[in-house]
DNA sequence: AATCAGGATGTAAAGGTTTACATCGGATCG
DNA sequence: CGATCCGATGTAAACCTTTACATCCTGATT
């Protein structure tokens, strides 16, 4: 005989506290919300009742009630990428510390999933929508259209200025050119760069801010492009073929994608940094573990994260005219995948 | 003026609908949960307004009055750790199967975050639990005892048969002898072992496993162990010290910390495998791509995360006797990390 | 032709909470 | 002592949906 309480039986509710302590629903509810409207003696009173009946109020009533879930929904592209797993985090604190819970989504980059979590903010599931791809799902496309830059909608790292959304992210052109520049000042002329896919706009920043920095160092068309996907797979192959090519350095736009590139390195009976330099971006938590330590851009993930909830709780709370977009500082850390090439 | 209509405007009810449409509420609620009770002309229309209005229904007062939430709460102890990143992914496969959406929580190893998310679970904001932890918050512990093992709540990856709450896991003692016997048969004798926390119950069973491999090689007495928390930086400083104490292996129970520890040898002006080799656990995605490759034990991961989410979907649907423990396949994966000791 | 079956739809209650408003009682002030 | 005010508490409506049950109607059966 299963017994399964939570599931099948009444629960306690907020009418059996109220009656045990001999009080209306509403001083219960008081005793919970703004426990300084109940004296004292009441108050202690309901609250023993609670402890001694194991009370806790339902949710799904408190919401439909109140038209406020109190949380917040993060979408990510891919959840095994180290790189979202410190914007969750940065995310989920100040979510926390504005009273709102983060539910995440693991889009893995399919349009579908992503309409099926952007469906939670039309059902009220939650009050607002933080998403980190760089597809606006096109269900809500009528609510941006009636709201604008006050729907509850903020992007994070992938700044799209068509898609109209409040934005956090660091000025991936600029940063992309000092990767850059560091391999042209060790000495590297022929380089390889690996890009995300051309549909994503950081990927596109980047790829212009590198080629603006060849263009300075007149190495522009002796640059090498390959497009990948983020990941150190399909890295790995397109490395492969620009090794062919005998370039002297991988740039390549994420961290795992470095990591297949110096695989792909190694593969080919080359070393990294001795034969190639290898420079990658984000700066994940492994960066500095692996072998050799990658030479990166480091983004200020926890502080996206941060930033992007604020910016959203802050159009929850219709602040009178929340930034539209927010960038913030990277940098570039030098470590050991990359050297001057041999001469 | 923020026109924040899915926050502060009434939105379009299923009242509406049913106006719009010329027919009652129950009519348009029957159109979208059982559409074969409706007939043709009838749903079209309904359909068609539901569609120009843009209803969507909302999930609080739906919740509210079926009394179920269509959720399942997964919490992590670390979502960076790619490991669990593979495990999120099959159990959101079976919940969408099953009917169910995935709650992902990032506890942190922190009991206190974990508290928070169980109480979502007393709320009734999810139907169940799946934690992969090998602690269960407090605020459970009167679930469990009223219901047993048919609350609604699992185990992934920590078996602890103390807590008395079904469990997906491998055979953790037995994988970890593989790892173990692997080096032994390379040739190793001076092994050391760097392991998760001492209450982790999966560390102390690799441990047991390694320790049981040991005795019958008669080499126990050679081992060396040192306790970490399966992050990198923290098995990097163990690593240092067992390298000094010229141990040809090091055997670490994640490949976090298997990458941790490489990157310790390689400091220490040695090389792996060569002068020392290097057996990790998990098999996460990168592990393939790392320099060298890492020889481990590979886990189920998403299978894990699957049968977890259909043992709780079974507790769910009140089946007679769901299955109280499922133990699944682990497999020795050996790469480049791993090589006959100098001689 | 009267009865019945059954499909389509409507009615209304229930689910648990919050909160505007009403009420009550005691303290303060003139 | 009466009027006033205020703090503490109670009453009841509203939030939106689902669903058991009632109703109505059409077509078939006897």
């Amino acid at each position: 005989m299963p017994c399964n309480s939570i599931h099948d039986g009444k629960m306690t509710t907020i009418i059996d506290v109220a009656a045990t302590a001999g009080v209306s629903t509403a001083t219960v509810s008081r005793v919970l919300s703004r426990p300084d409207r109940v004296a004292e003696p009441t108050r202690l009173r309901v609250l023993e009742v609670i402890r001694t009946l194991g009370y806790a109020p339902n949710v799904a009533a408190r919401t439909l009630r109140t038209l406020r879930a109190a949380k917040i929904l993060l979408t990510v592209p891919d959840i095994s990428n180290p790189f979202f797993a410190s914007v969750i985090r940065g995310a989920e604190e100040a979510a926390r510390d504005a009273g709102y819970a983060v539910v995440v989504g693991d889009t893995r980059h399919d349009p579908e999933i992503e309409e099926q979590y952007a469906v939670m903010l039309s059902r009220r599931e939650v009050d607002g929508l933080i998403f980190l791809g760089h597809r606006l799902p096109d269900s809500l496309q009528p609510l941006l259209d009636r709201c604008g830059y006050s729907a509850p909608i903020v992007n994070g790292c992938e700044y799209s200025p068509g898609i109209g959304v409040p934005s956090v992210h660091i000025d991936n052109a600029a940063a992309s050119g000092e990767a850059f520049e560091h391999l042209v000042a060790l000495g590297h002329r022929d380089i390889g760069i690996i890009t995300g896919p051309p549909i994503s706009p950081i990927s596109r920043d980047r790829l212009t801010g590198a080629i603006a920095a060849a263009e300075r160092h007149g190495i522009a068309d002796r640059l090498r492009v390959r497009i990948a996907d983020y990941s150190a797979g399909t890295a790995f192959e397109q490395a492969r073929i620009l090794l062919a090519e005998k370039v002297s350095a991988l740039y390549c736009f994420s961290d795992e994608m470095a990591i297949g590139a110096i695989s792909a390195v190694a593969e080919a009976g080359l070393s990294c940094p001795g034969d190639v330099s290898v420079v990658g971006f984000d700066d994940v938590p492994l960066a500095r573990y692996f072998q050799p330590g990658l030479t990166t851009i480091a983004q200020p993930k926890a502080m996206i994260g941060r930033r992007a909830v604020e910016l959203l709780v802050q159009i929850l709370r219709d602040a009178p005219s929340p930034p539209r977009q927010v960038t913030l500082k990277h940098m570039l850390v030098v470590r050991g995948s990359t050297a001057p090439p041999r001469t």
